[in-house]
RNA sequence: CGGGGUGUAGCGCAGCCCGGUUAGCGCAUCUGGUUUGGGACCAGAGGGUCGCAGGUUCGAAUCCUGCCACCCCGACCA
C-alpha cells in the first residue's frame, strides 16, 4: 500500500499539504473540520467541474443557485429528511454582534435573536422545492432539470480531509418530472452519467447499484450509488442519484394539472457528487512518490523541465521548449514550463511527480545536440528519448495509455480485492485481510445488516445493479437470499 | 461524549524520566560563491512569550495542579 495511506510517513504532510490543509484560522472548534482547498487542489476540482458540468448540460440540465440559508420550518416539513440530517446541523440564531461592555472583543448581540432559526444547508431539497411550489401549475412546466454547484455543511463529529470535511463543496442535482417513470428514468441516468464521469474521468472503476434501505438518503425512495474500492481495503461512496418519490412534493405542496387536467403531486429526484472525489484520486491512484493524476483531470498534463548551466543554454533550450509548448497547446494539451533557476532539475522531477503531472519533459544540452527530448511517464516512472519532431504524436497516445492504463491498474486492484465468500468465517477472514469489496448473500432484513455492522463494521454499499439472480444463503443468518450484494468497510 | 497520545522557530522533531551554560537539530528562509541529465554544496545570517495560568524551588521546557488546543481510535456520516 502507498505510504501516504498511513498518514504517519514523513512525506505525507509535505505533499498532501500542496492540495489542502486544515483550515489555518481553526484556532478554535467553529471551524474545526473544514479545510482550505490550495490553489493546485481547487484547480484538480475545477477540472472535475468542466467535465461535469458539460456532461449534464449534454442531458439537458441547466444551472441555478439557492440561498445557503434554510428557514427551520422548511427543514421539517418532510419527516424521514429532518431525522436524517438533524443531527448535523449548523444553526443560525442571531444577526448581530455587538462590543462586549468590559471592552473585551465582541459577543452575540441578545436582541438580535432570529424569530426563526436559520440552517446551514447541509442540502438543498427543501428550500429549492419551496421554490418549485411556485414555479409549477402544469405538465407543461416540467420537467424541471436544475443543478447548482455550492457549498454544503454538515457537522460531522469526525472529519477527514476530503473525504470528509464540516463543509464542502459540491453539485446537487434538484428535477421535477410529470411522471414517475420519468422521475426513475432520470434517476438511473444521473447515476449513469456518475458512474460514466468515474470511469472514464476519474479512471475510477465503480460498482453501481441500490443501497438498502437502511443506507437510503433521508426522504428518499430509492438511493442509487457508484460505490469505488481505495487502496486500503476500504469502499468510498463516490456519488448518488436518488428517486424521491412526491415525498418532497407533498411536504411541500407541489401539485400540477396533469394533460387529463387531473391534479397530482411531482415526481422528484436529487443526485450529487462532492470534492470527496479529490480524496477519491489521492486514494485510489497515489503511489510512494505522491499523488498520480489521471491525464483527463490533471490541471498540467505536460510539465517541461529545461536542464541547463547557462544562460545561453536556457535561451537555446527555451526555442525548442517554447515550439513544443505551443504545438501542445495547439492540440488542446495543457503544457506547463518550468525554466526557474532557483530549483534543479532532480528537485523539479520529484516535485512534479508529488503533484501527480502524467508527462514530464527534459531538454539539455544532449538533447539539443542530438535534436531529441527525453519523456518521462508519471504512472510507470518510465522514461524514453525521443526525436522533437515526433513529441506531438507521442504525447497524445502516451496521454491516452496513461489514463487508460491508471483505471487498468485501479480494476486489477479492485478484481485482486473482491471476495465472493458464502460462509461467515470466511467473511470476517477476507474482510481483515486483505480487505476489499465481499459479494455475499444477504437475507434482506435491516436486522442482519445492522449486527454484521457491529461485529464486522462492514456495511451493505451497494446492491448491484449485475449482481444476478442466484438463490443462496445469508452468510449471516443462513435465511434464504435470492442474490449477493456488496459488502465493505467504508469512509 | 468515552479511550489513548501530543503541544518547543514557518514545517518536522530532540531535550523532560533524573530541574542547573546563552534551549538544540533537520527542512525551509535570507546573503555570497560554486553548481544544475534524479530532491546540489560551502560559508555566513535571521527567526522562540518552550500551548495557557498558577504552584514547588536559589533556579522550571523539565516536577505538581488546573485549563486550552490538536491528532488517533470509537459512537455519527457523503
Amino acid at each position: 500500500m502507498a505510504k501516504f495511506l498511513t498518514n504517519k510517513e514523513e512525506n505525507y504532510s509535505q505533499w498532501y499539504n500542496d492540495l489542502v490543509t486544515k483550515a489555518d484560522l481553526a484556532e478554535n472548534s467553529a471551524v474545526r473540520g473544514c479545510m482550505v482547498i490550495k490553489p493546485y487542489g481547487y484547480a484538480i476540482w475545477e477540472k472535475i467541474q468542466a467535465e461535469l458540468d458539460r456532461m449534464f448540460k449534454a442531458t439537458g440540465h441547466v444551472n441555478a443557485y439557492f440561498p445557503l440559508f434554510i428557514p427551520k420550518s422548511f427543514f421539517s416539513r418532510e419527516a424521514a429528511h429532518v431525522e436524517g440530517f438533524a443531527k448535523e446541523c449548523a444553526v443560525v440564531t442571531h444577526y448581530r454582534l455587538k462590543n462586549d461592555e468590559d471592552g473585551k472583543g465582541v459577543i452575540v448581540d441578545p436582541a438580535a435573536k432570529l424569530e426563526e432559526e436559520l440552517i446551514i444547508r447541509p442540502t438543498s431539497e427543501t428550500i429549492i422545492w419551496n421554490s418549485y411550489k411556485n414555479w409549477i401549475q402544469s405538465y407543461r412546466d416540467l420537467p424541471i432539470l436544475i443543478n447548482q454547484w455550492a457549498n454544503v455543511v454538515r457537522w460531522e463529529m469526525r472529519t477527514r480531509l476530503f473525504l470528509r470535511t464540516a463543509e464542502f463543496l459540491w453539485q446537487e442535482g434538484h428535477t421535477a418530472h410529470a411522471t414517475r417513470e420519468e422521475a426513475v428514468q432520470e434517476t438511473e441516468k444521473m447515476i449513469n452519467v456518475y458512474s460514466d464521469f468515474a470511469e472514464n474521468y476519474m479512471a475510477l472503476p465503480v460498482i453501481k447499484g441500490c443501497k438498502s434501505e437502511n443506507e437510503r438518503f433521508a426522504g428518499a425512495i430509492d438511493t442509487y450509488a457508484i460505490e469505488a474500492l481505495m487502496q486500503d481495503g476500504k469502499a468510498l461512496q463516490a456519488g448518488t442519484s436518488h428517486f424521491l418519490g412526491q415525498n418532497f412534493a407533498r411536504a411541500f405542496d407541489v401539485q400540477f394539472t396533469d394533460k387529463t387536467g387531473k391534479l397530482d403531486y411531482v415526481w422528484a429526484t436529487s443526485w450529487g457528487l462532492s470534492t470527496r472525489m479529490i480524496g477519491a484520486l489521492i486514494m485510489a491512484h497515489s503511489d510512494n512518490k505522491g499523488l498520480v493524476l489521471p491525464p483527463r483531470l490533471a490541471p498540467v498534463q505536460v510539465v517541461i523541465v529545461p536542464i541547463f548551466k547557462n544562460a545561453g543554454q536556457l535561451e537555446s533550450i527555451s526555442e525548442v521548449a517554447g515550439n513544443i509548448k505551443k504545438e501542445l497547446e495547439g492540440s488542446g494539451i495543457s503544457v506547463k514550463y518550468d525554466d526557474r533557476d532557483n530549483n534543479t532539475p532532480g528537485w523539479k522531477f520529484a516535485d512534479y511527480e508529488l503533484k501527480g503531472v502524467p508527462v514530464r519533459i527534459a531538454i539539455g544540452p544532449r538533447d539539443l545536440e542530438n535534436g531529441s527530448v527525453e519523456i518521462a511517464r508519471r504512472d510507470t516512472l518510465t522514461k524514453e528519448t525521443i526525436s522533437v519532431g515526433s513529441v506531438l504524436p507521442h504525447v497524445t497516445s502516451l496521454l491516452g495509455d496513461i489514463q487508460k492504463n491508471i483505471y487498468d491498474k485501479a480494476l486489477q486492484f479492485r478484481n485482486e480485492h473482491t471476495f465472493y465468500v458464502d460462509t461467515w468465517d470466511e467473511f470476517i477472514k477476507k474482510l481483515d485481510e486483505p480487505g476489499g469489496f465481499i459479494m455475499a448473500h444477504w437475507d434482506g432484513t435491516t436486522e442482519t445488516e445492522e449486527k454484521i455492522k457491529e461485529e464486522t463494521k462492514a456495511t451493505i454499499r451497494v446492491i448491484p445493479f449485475d449482481s444476478p439472480m442466484e438463490a443462496g444463503k445469508c452468510v449471516y443468518s443462513g435465511k434464504p437470499s435470492e442474490r449477493r450484494v456488496l459488502f465493505a468497510r467504508s469512509y
